[in-house]
Formats: structure tokens, sequence, C-alpha cells
DNA sequence: CAAAAGTAAGCGATTGTTCACTTGCAAATA
DNA sequence: TATTTGCAAGTGAACAATCGCTTACTTTTG
């Protein structure tokens, strides 16, 4: 007996995984990740629900997997900048240009990590290995070896790292126009002097 | 015939709104305001579930309630600053003075404005009267009067802010040691240092 | 005593997740 | 080469839990 007109069954999807975690990613970063559910994924994705499940263990993991992405790339990736060496005003331009360019290759994923920021990060526990430890020790260090003048470098930290990460936040709001490398010049500059004011 | 001892009801609570905004608060700060459930504010606040909705429309207009307390005052306070008149640091310095009074008076009501930008601020929507708006305005104005190089209002806009912003969240983060207004001085020099470069 | 404020119970809707089943592919077997 | 077999990946229906909110009622207040 021939079976009637498919009654509108999906497609089998394949390769699953990268639609799923596009969808999320637009998803996450539009209407955060709380607001977004498995459905609206999977549907965004043109992948049922459970597929969701083959990857990841659940939304939660899906979104810090998501986040460490882009989280652990930008501490290596800073941390590399700034080990080459050179000058004060190069290894910073190279550092904010290492975080530029993280941003531009790849917006979607960059912004998410932007604004989940505050969701990821603990509020009490401090880590070695983050970007806000990482930019206090480097500023530290500048000021023991006297590249830059006496400062609270907790307060500098947050200081220097706010240029660069409201700068993006606005971006997310489309308030800053063009890509975040087309501002290199202005953030270094900024930058360099704040650490070298008075 | 006499009931057995009081089966654990709850005692009637007086004055139920001000415990429910401060309950509300905390909670949104530590967990977000979607993971926040009205059962967690109401016992946090040791009040009836059904006490909040006599005062707010539900959790949400409570949540945008909190947020515009911070964001009208902190528009109001820091046009004021400005107009007063003075030197270009004289007004700075009291922006940044009237930031972090607001911030230190209610840190917790403060915080949770911080962490909730983006929830609450449109993506896509500009408003005239809002801090980044207002912001660009001041220095598109210091540029045309001279008192300051040429830059883009825009891009300078997110780096004046995010000194202050980020030193915010790094206070969240127990990053930042003391009460903001203790770095006045060096958010005021900051400011300046950037807004005076070259 | 009327209106405002508070309570406890519970309803409808939604959500993240599970589960039994199917499918396509590639290695193993003959 | 032709066939079998094992498994990772995908499906979608259904579930249990939870959430925001409403309701019927009681208490306080001016």
């Amino acid at each position: 007996m021939p079976m009637s007109a498919d009654t509108s069954k999906r497609p089998r999807a394949r390769n699953a995984r990268p639609k799923i975690e596009r969808a999320a990613l637009k998803l996450f970063v539009n209407e955060g990740v709380d607001a977004a559910t498995t459905r609206e994924i999977a549907e965004e994705a043109g992948v049922s629900e459970g597929a969701l499940y083959r990857h990841y263990k659940g939304k939660d993991e899906l979104a810090l997997a998501l986040f460490m992405e882009t989280h652990n790339r930008l501490s290596t990736m800073m941390v590399e900048a700034w080990m080459q060496g050179g000058t004060l005003e190069e290894r910073v331009r190279r550092a904010v240009t290492a975080y530029c360019t993280l941003a531009d290759e790849d917006w979607l994923l960059f912004s998410f990590h932007l604004v989940s920021l505050d969701r990821f990060i603990p509020h009490d526990v401090r880590r070695d290995d983050d970007p806000v430890s990482v930019t206090e020790a480097i500023i530290k260090d500048l000021v023991e070896k006297n590249e830059i003048p006496e400062c609270d470098p907790a307060v500098m930290a947050g200081m220097v790292l706010g240029i660069l990460l409201q700068s993006g936040n606005n971006k997310v709001y489309n308030r800053l126009p063009g890509n975040m490398s087309d501002h290199i010049d202005a953030f270094t500059r900024a930058i360099l002097a704040i650490l070298l004011q008075k």
C-alpha cells in the first residue's frame, strides 16, 4: 500500500553540530542564554531538538563551550602578543591588534563572549589566567621595571580593559561604526596615554 | 475542636514593597533576572509570592523599574554635573564624582544597573538622553570648541565610559578594592589623559 | 467600612531533557 | 567485490518539573 504524501517530516539533517552552534550563538546574543529555548535553537538550525544532546550534555554546557572558545583564545593571544617583546608601544599595539582581530574574525562568536562575561565569570573567584588577572600582572610588572609611573595595578587594569570592552559593547549596540580593527590606532594611543600619564 | 499547633503559617508581613525590592536586587545581581524566580524573591524577602503583584505588574516590570531608578538618576546627575561649567578638569571631575557617589550610596542598586545594561538597553535604537549619547554629544561639543584635539566622538565616548563602567564591573567581581569614590582621582586623570592625548 | 496590602493554593503554559527508534556510513567479513 | 555489521548521529514525541501569574480570601489601615 503506497503511503500518502509525506506528512511534513523534516529531511534528516547532516553535520548538525556547526548549525546548532551558529544558531545558538545568534539567539544567545539577541535574546540572552536563558530566554533562548532549545526548541528555538533547533528550529533556527533546521535540526531536531534531540540533536543538540548528541553533542552537548545540555544547553548550559553548549553556552559554556561557546564562551570558553573565545575566552581561552583571548588569554592565549594576549599573552603571546605581549611576550614577543619590543617597546611598550609595540607590545600594547600588538595586544590591541590581537584583540581586535579576534573580534573581527568571528564577530558573532566574539560578541557572545562580550555580553556573557558576567554570566560565566564567577563573582568571587580569581583565576590567574583570565584576561583581567593577566592584565593586572603585566601592569604590576611594568611599574616594577619603571616603564610606567607608579599606580594601583587593579585600578589601571580595569581602566585599560574598559577601553577595549566598552568599545566592543558599543559595537554590539551599533554605536561604533566599522570593524574593531578600524580603531586599533585610537585604542593603542588611549591606552598608552593612560599608562604613561602625568 | 481546638486545632493543633499552627501549621507553619507565615506571620503577615508589613511594608512588603521595600523588602521585595531589596531581595529582588540581590537575586537579580547574583543569579541574573531570568534565573531568579518569583518564589525565590518572595522567600528572600520573607513575604508571600502574591505580594509582588500588589506593587508590580510582574517580574519584568519590577526589574525594569529597578533599572530605571538608577538609569534616570544617572543621566540627570551627569548632565547637571557637566552643565555647571568651569574648566575641563573641573567638569570631568564633577561628572566622575557624581557617578562614583551614586554607586557608593546604594551599591546593590547600582551594580544591578551595571550588570543589566545589555538587557535593558535596546540593541538598535538610539535615545538622545542615555549616558552614551550624552557623552558622545559632550565630546562632539568639546571638539568643536577646540577644548580637546580632533577625534571620533563615538570612539572617544566608548573609551571614556569604559574607564568607569569596567571599573564598576571589576568591583562587582571583587577585583577592585574599596569604594568607587576612592578612585575618583585615578578615573579623572585617566579620562583627561585620553581626552587631551597627543 | 471601603480600599489597600498580604496570603496560600493552584492552574496553564513552557522548558530542558530523555528515550526508543531510524539512518547513513565505513570497517570487517566472506 | 558483495554483504554484513557496528556505531555515531539525527529524529520527534512525550515527560516531569518549574515558572509566572491569578484567584479567593483575610487582615490592616485611614
